[in-house]
DNA sequence: GGAATAGTGTCTTTGAGACAATATATC
DNA sequence: GATATATTGTCTCAAAGACACTATTCC
């Protein structure tokens, strides 16, 4: 198909980030619009595709710039590509596509931090209020990704700090499917599946009491055979 | 975040279709290119979308103009988006990004009966040359995604025709996966998914002999639980 | 009859799920 | 001791996989 370069439709291309985390349910980092349309209301951190980077690094880029996490704590976030967005009128002042990706990190004091992220603020998924946007359905649709993949990869693991035991990453499982787990069956589970979690040999005592429990950190493996399905 | 609308980066942004069919083997839609870059290469059919459409339209208009379906025949086909592609020199002459589509459709006389079909020709996936832009790039993951999504959909039936045999739905998945399926057991499996096929009580004899076998339609599932997955 | 396809039966093994039991920490 | 967490054990049931067997068609 030949086309002029020069006559070529024009749009602006943008990334929209919804980055998850587990504390004591699942939480999603919003900012605050500053400006119309949709001031005052939330909304995913995110902005334009510059000229001379890829879709990909701007998306990294805008987490960085909106978390405040630099070079090595970056390599902790597990990010990808989740959705296109490109409804005729989900921008009210121009047509703009968006490139929607789904991040994954443990909290850390670190986080929020950087200069841009003043306005960043981690809610709650199950108490989302108006949203700027379609960014309602691109969490939505993030949301759903997320649940899947703790179905059939290690990605809970990057939702669980450098290192945790069994009990963390059961409850990670819990939070974010919103529903309980046997914990008996969920650790023989993930013992059972090669390069999950591997032993730190070391031992961590709750807050709360109890035994003192195993310390894991992440495997090397990123997919789990037969996977780990939700009930029901 | 606040910006100007009329100093946003310029981008074009397209559609790619990579859409299957299952025949001996396991093929794909391609059009050869008639002028540069990558002239004489093949290519997914796509385009531009236009500025008031929607992204989604564009890709059901291009499969339309390429395919030649209209309307009723178009509903037979399954097409979802499937990633964004947005490396910032994969196209030499300017900066496009373009959202690629999986589509699957059963082979059918009408196609590549339109007007902007006299190019396009079905190419089987393990014999492909040269591809123009990241095209190869972009069909190892389509490929990727329809392999996957055999497992826990009832996506196959797309691949079917109107209606078909247990022994057809089989050799699809044998043909998708490249691999041999023990064909009681996969009977068994999709019997006894509520909703997968549904029968016509209606019998159909193959040319190459064997007793008359049982037609069965699509059913009203889109899920399979538990998948039915890949061996290995 | 021989080859190809359709369909059923059966046995084994694996794994998910329910739930009991025991051990060790904090308060 | 009460409570919370960690860890192991056991039993049942569902499903996957291997494979034998029968039936019906074309050549």
């Amino acid at each position: 198909m030949a086309y002029d370069p020069r006559s070529f439709p024009p749009f602006a291309v943008t990334v929209d980030i919804v980055l998850f985390t587990v504390s004591d349910t699942l939480e999603i980092l919003l900012v605050e619009r500053g400006g119309p349309p949709f001031e005052g209301a939330m909304a995913l951190p995110g902005g334009f595709v510059a000229p001379d980077e890829s879709v990909t690094d701007a998306a990294w880029r805008e987490l960085a710039e909106e978390t405040g996490l630099d070079g090595d704590l970056l390599k902790g976030v597990h990010l990808e590509q989740l959705a296109t967005f490109g409804a005729v009128d989900r921008d009210p002042r121009m047509r703009v596509v968006s490139v929607a990706y789904v991040g994954m990190c443990s909290v850390r004091p670190e986080l929020l931090a950087g200069t841009d992220a003043r306005d960043a603020v981690w809610v709650d998924v199950t108490q989302l209020r108006e949203l700027a946007f379609d960014h309602a359905e691109i969490i939505a649709t993030g949301l759903e990704r997320v649940r899947a993949k703790l179905e059939y990869t290690t990605l809970a693991t990057s939702l669980a700090g450098e290192d945790f035991t069994l009990g963390d990453l059961h409850r990670i499982y819990e939070v974010v499917w919103g529903i309980e787990l046997d914990l008996a069956n969920f650790r023989r589970k993930v013992l059972a599946t090669d390069g999950f979690v591997e032993p730190t040999w070391q031992k961590r005592v709750s807050p709360a009491g109890g035994a003192p429990a195993a310390v894991y950190r992440a495997g090397t493996a990123t997919h789990l055979s037969p996977p780990l399905v939700r009930p029901q």
